[in-house]
DNA sequence: AGGATGCTTTACGTTTACGTCAACGTCAAG
DNA sequence: CTTGACGTTGACGTAAACGTAAAGCATCCT
């Protein structure tokens, strides 16, 4: 039940524990983020993360930890694996000519009118749910005062 | 260009044209909800949607459109077709015993729990996008400002 | 009459996102 | 040294959500 929860902050400040040399292993990293091993392999073989390679196990880093969290929160998005992989690649891209900066910002437009969308409809879906429970519960009531109500 | 956009209010008030009974065909829907035929016919096999059958040929009522907003919004935020299904089934079950709407209220409130996290998590998303456009735009200013930009 | 269109079913193909063995390497403990 | 515990690479399996013919009716148009 004590989870450490793997929240990553993006960027790290934490100057008193230099403690991003950290290192963890798979089956660490797939036990704190409630994956399989097959999940945290199957995102290497599309690129959304690589680890380090001593030889020929695999070390995971901070880095990776960020992007498995970004992955997840694109899951739980309904985003596909490859579109993912180009949200966060975009993330740490190099950025270092102009062009390519605007080509960013561009991509930036791009996902914000999609994620504004998601937004309204969430924002949707909860009204229309909260309306639904309103009428329900005062149904309820009703029930509840007519005879033949045996509190079942 | 001219999509007439098939937004119907899940409740009917317009009582001035009864037009509760307008009808289309499988290839009218499809268009103007921008899916193919096999998609709303997969749909169908799901049971999600259950068009009238005039001999071998479907028939959609207002019922199916409205159903079919619900399953494209639920797609666009990521839900598997079999949790939409039960979803929209929910929005129109009889609601007779008293039991039976402990139960309906119970799943809205596991429905809520969801969408609210999802909605944490565009929030989220939005904001290190947000985030991330300025860092991007203050980096663009001073290239700017330096030597070497020719205007790429 | 004879296409051309539109709808139908049947059925196999495809993509995504993993699950599930199988078979093998490796390293510390008994 | 061998037994686990943990790791690795294939490689095939599968469920979801359709795509994509193939082949058959029905009707409408000229």
């Amino acid at each position: 039940m004590t989870r450490t929860d793997p929240a990553d902050s993006t960027r790290a400040g934490d100057s008193g524990t230099p403690s991003d040399s950290r290192t963890w292993t798979i089956a660490q990293v797939a036990d704190e983020f409630a994956i399989t091993h097959r999940t945290v392999r199957h995102y290497e073989e599309l690129n959304l993360i690589s680890p380090e390679r001593r030889g020929t196990v695999r070390i995971y880093h901070r880095r990776e930890r960020t992007r498995l969290n970004l992955i997840l929160r694109g899951k739980r998005l309904g985003f596909p694996l490859e579109e993912i992989r180009t949200i966060i690649d975009l993330y740490d891209e190099p950025t270092g000519q102009a062009s390519q900066l605007r080509y960013v910002l561009d991509q930036i437009h791009d996902r914000r009118g999609n994620l504004e969308r998601r937004r309204r409809d969430v924002e949707d879906a909860l009204n229309e749910l909260d309306e639904f429970e309103r009428r329900c519960q005062s149904h309820l009531r009703q029930l509840a005062q007519q005879p033949g109500s045996l509190s079942t």
